[in-house]
DNA sequence: AGTCTAATGCTACAATGTTGCATCAAAAGC
DNA sequence: GCTTTTGATGCAACATTGTAGCATTAGACT
């Protein structure tokens, strides 16, 4: 078991998992806590280092399909970042529609929580199921005179 | 040689890549005409197929460097579509920063000239190099009633 | 034609996901 | 509380997408 697990976070969690008629299990319970948590997306592999940081024994698979059931369920959602990995983040009430800013240099991904992407007009017979809007460049911390470039 | 290939396109092209230095190949020819050629930007494996089909011989590894310096030299750019895939497309004049639309049925991505990511307002500190705004959905030939679901 | 070196084409590898299947354990029934 | 059922897990194997190192080829220039 998890030291100094919180638990009204715990059973949140528990009952977002069950409203849905899926098992309680520890990978999604962390999971989303972890997502919970966190400031920011994450990308499988720090969800899996957060597992680890939790005691909670998964392996890479269990993972991809805890994330793809959150995913489906619309617990969490998936955006695209600007590297290869997909990363992950809870969806807040409502739409939740923010834009992400993805740095550069030291290829963390913050959430612009008051910029929505603008449902622009489109040709006819598209329809539009989510917008994703990315900005890319540099970070606070990275674009700051004298910082220096971290490797990445 | 490929058949039926148009002298003036050809000449277009190779004269793109010698104004930055670079040396006219084959392959950066194909691509770029390639590029050019299509009305939505292409995966590394459409384009593989397209030279291919050009008769020109080529390896992966080649292919991706062609585009890593199409990219770097700004003839081309590199868009995140849907899948985990990047897909490229030619840089038209000015500085071009359409957005997107990929069609979750078929996987097609569709440019739409006219529709720009506008650029937010961010908190202090945050530099804006570009931006990318995906819009996810159904695209017209997918969205009609009685069209089968492609496979996908 | 000969030289120089940017591009190419291997091979091998890394990162990110996915599939199939036997096993385990969460929820339900007894 | 014990058993049953089946969703979730863990493992192995594979697929896709992209990179690195290095010997060889072929543009461009003389």
């Amino acid at each position: 078991m998890p030291l100094h697990e919180h638990p009204a976070a715990t059973d949140a969690a528990r009952e977002l998992i069950a409203a849905r008629g899926g098992r309680v299990t520890r990978t999604r319970v962390a999971v989303i806590q972890a997502l919970q948590r966190s400031a920011h997306p994450l990308s499988h592999d720090e969800l899996g280092a957060a597992l680890d940081g939790a005691g909670i024994a998964h392996d890479r698979v269990t993972l991809y399909r805890a994330l793809d059931w959150l995913v489906e369920q619309g617990i969490a959602q998936r955006i695209a970042g600007g590297e290869r990995a997909w990363r992950f983040e809870i969806r807040r009430d409502g739409d939740h529609r923010h834009a992400h800013f993805h740095c550069e240099r030291c290829g963390q991904i913050v959430c612009l929580e008051d910029v929505s992407a603008a449902a622009p007009t489109l040709p006819a017979g598209f329809a539009v199921a989510r917008a994703e809007l990315v900005l890319h460049g540099a970070c606070a911390d990275c674009g700051r005179e004298g910082v220096e470039r971290k490797e990445r």
